[in-house]
RNA sequence: CGCGGAGUGGAGCAGCAUGGUAGCUCGUCGGGCUCAUAACCCGAAGGUCGUAGGUUCAAAUCCUGCCUCCGCAACCA
């Protein structure tokens, strides 16, 4: 049995937001429950990293495309990590095996008659080398600069889209589940493909940062079959004994309700040509909506993950996104309705009955229950709501309705706190007599806690474990999946407490606080600090050490470089520094410096340089070294 | 008549494909309990389901018109 899911590749032009975080965060959540019900998962996500709005960007930035998309890239797998995605595979565009598949795929389209030559015609507006269409024009003007657009007919390359309409209508007729939600096939249906299709552009001329056309260089290869076709290069497509016979056709393409299109029609399109099988089904889920619209730059309501990841941890994050949205539907996301459900579902509810729970077996009974267990009249209401919801949950997350599926187990979780007032188990305490009573009681109670943690592990794996920590569980036969199914399969119980899985959290503070973070990065945010965030750990990494300029001259042969001899502490190192244009050898000794001092050395015009010299430069193209404000010893550690 | 989505008690939503007591979470008010993270449990108030018509024994649910909000309009999840 496989199961393959994917997310869309994202675009890394910028960091990514609260909303590549949800889709992916879902696709998580179902990857780790198909694992869990013992499917064979690849879940596969990425990013699309060519095009020319990344060529531009770099361009600002002053690297190289590649260098740019490397270090967004990191970034993106750090918030990856940071959230629990437990992917299987990430695919980049820039991958070498992905190159080669896009460009066996298109010569093979070319040599098949699919993909043919003739012309663009386009708006174009040179200052920006960029395309557009009609209805992107401001007043007839380039929408970025407001100058005059010119048309221009650029040769490129087509894909035969009509041809594959009649087919395409028929499939997704045919496969109701084919487009998910219903509503999405509708739309495709009466507003595109029963309008027509027209062939589709898939070169380009105008930029460079993109796979070549192998057989015609001045062309690159358009988004649609570069980004599209990584569902299939991932898996090795074309090549030998590749996981792509094992996982293709994928069970789920989970993408946002904004790119569905291409998945539905250009997508399948793309596959027929090849005569390979369709996706079994496309879900296109709804957005974020923050502060009642849609989440963008220009209007600075941008949602960083990271920043809530750190605050209250990727399991809250995860929960919050899937519980409280209408998975399919747009959803709202403000910091308030975040730190509600924090508090009242996470904290007091489930919290909260671990908490008791696990507290009252240690208060009673050392920790350790007794084996001579009685039951009492509500166990059998408190048992069926379990495998009530138990089923009900199956089949919710099934169909990707995890807000339904997470409110089945809330459900459990509120009848065993009701339960415990019930059954007082304070009372029972009192009575020697009623052992055995109190001792089932807490039995039903950690139990129902067991099948709750399995049930919420592919949502929040961490807290999981945080509670079989308490009730004395490890990963085994007790965690199996189907173990839910009868209430009963715990036997020994030894519970311990620990800190509380979730602590309350003051709103009103809190919400003061993430103010205030919140604008200072959406302004922070209009330049992209390419350098990603470290940590202290990271920075201690750094050795930093005042040193003395004893002496200091010219490079031969190079006209920006010092060449110093500087005194940190009892020993003199040689550096060789990029100054020259701002220093004098005469003026620069004697002066106290901060010297990198465990920096791997290098050779710089044959010069061996020991380390470097921290300056400042601004844009403008100053520079000063940066030195101690008052008296300090060389060899001091700066930190 | 460009396309699509949405309008349900104070807030956020579910229900609508197969019409038949309007459901959930938060908030408010009252009560209970004391094992627990001032948490938990019970109860109450509060809605003529945007609006005007139509179909029907019966409509939030089907049909039509109108109003309001939002998104899209060839790569923003």
């Amino acid at each position: 049995m496989t199961y393959y899911i994917t997310t869309p590749i994202y675009y890394p032009s910028d960091k990514l937001h609260i909303g590549h975080s949800y889709t992916t965060v879902a696709a998580d959540a179902m990857a780790r429950y198909k694992r869990l019900r013992g499917f064979d998962v690849m879940f596969l996500t990425g990013t699309d990293e060519h095009g020319q709005k990344i060529e531009n960007r770099a361009q600002e930035v002053g690297v190289t495309p590649q260098k740019f998309v490397d270090d967004i890239v990191d970034w993106i797998k750090d918030l990856w990590k940071t959230m629990d995605i437990s992917y299987d595979k990430f695919i980049r565009t820039t991958d070498k095996e992905h190159i080669e598949v896009v460009q066996k795929i298109f010569k093979k389209l070319y040599e098949q008659g699919d993909i043919y030559k003739s012309e663009y015609t386009g708006l174009y507006c040179t200052p920006c080398e960029s395309f557009f269409t009609e209805h992107q024009l401001v007043d007839g003007k380039c929408p970025d600069c407001n100058r005059d657009v010119e048309k221009v007919k650029e040769e490129a390359y087509f894909f035969k889209l009509s041809k594959y309409q009649d087919r395409l209508i028929k499939h997704i007729e045919e496969n109701p589940n084919f487009i998910q939600p219903n509503t999405r096939q509708n739309e495709m249906l009466n507003n595109f493909l029963k309008v027509g299709l027209e062939d589709l552009c898939v070169s380009r001329t105008s930029f460079k940062w993109g796979i070549p056309v192998d057989f015609d260089n001045k062309h690159v290869v358009y988004v649609w079959i570069d980004a599209l076709s990584n569902y299939i290069s991932a898996l090795g497509y074309l090549g030998q004994d590749t996981d792509y016979k094992k996982y293709w056709p994928a069970d789920v393409h989970l993408v946002g309700k904004e790119i569905i299109r291409f998945h539905t029609i250009i997508w399948p399109a793309i596959l027929m040509a090849l005569d390979e099988p369709l996706p079994k089904q496309i879900f296109g889920h709804g957005w974020l909506i923050i502060d009642g619209g849609k989440m963008s730059k220009s209007v600075g309501n941008v949602v960083d993950p990271s920043i809530l990841v750190n605050r209250y941890g990727s399991d809250a994050i995860r929960y919050f996104l899937l519980r409280e949205i209408s998975f399919g539907q747009d959803g709202n996301f403000t910091n308030k309705a975040l730190i509600t459900r924090i508090n009242s579902d996470l904290a007091n509810d489930l919290g909260n009955l671990t908490s008791r729970t696990v507290a009252m077996i240690e208060k009673y009974f050392a920790g350790t229950l007794p084996t001579e267990r009685i039951d009492n009249e509500y166990d059998a209401s408190v048992k069926s709501i379990i495998s009530h919801n138990v089923a009900l949950m199956e089949e919710n997350i099934e169909r990707l309705f995890f807000d339904k599926s997470l409110e089945n187990i809330w459900i459990i979780i509120r009848r065993l706190n009701k339960y415990i007032d019930e059954t007082t188990p304070w009372l029972l305490a009192k009575d020697a007599n009623d052992t055995n009573k109190l001792a089932g009681v807490l039995y039903t109670l950690v139990e129902g806690l067991r099948i709750v943690s399995i049930m919420i592990e592919p949502f929040m794996p961490n807290t999981t474990l945080k509670i079989w920590q308490q009730i004395g569980l490890s990963r085994g036969e007790l965690t199996h999946w189907d173990t839910i199914h009868e209430f009963g399969k715990l036997t020994q119980v030894h519970a311990k407490k620990y800190d509380n899985i979730f602590p309350r959290i003051d709103v009103e503070k809190e919400l003061t606080e993430l103010a205030h973070p919140v604008s200072a990065t959406s302004q922070s945010n209009d330049k992209l600090d390419i350098t990603a965030e470290i940590s202290i750990d990271d920075f201690v990494k750094v050795e930093l050490k005042i040193g003395e300029v004893i002496e200091c001259n010219k490079v031969p042969k190079a006209d920006k470089l010092l060449v110093s001899k500087i005194k940190i502490g009892d020993q003199i190192r040689t550096i060789v520094s990029g100054i020259a244009l701002y220093y004098s050898p005469e003026e620069f000794v004697g002066k106290k410096v901060v010297v990198v001092t465990n920096l791997k050395p290098v050779k710089l015009r044959g010069i061996l340089s020991e380390g470097m010299i921290l300056c400042a430069s601004d844009d403008n193209g100053n520079l000063v070294a940066i030195g101690p404000l008052g008296e300090m010893v060389s060899g001091a550690v700066v930190k």
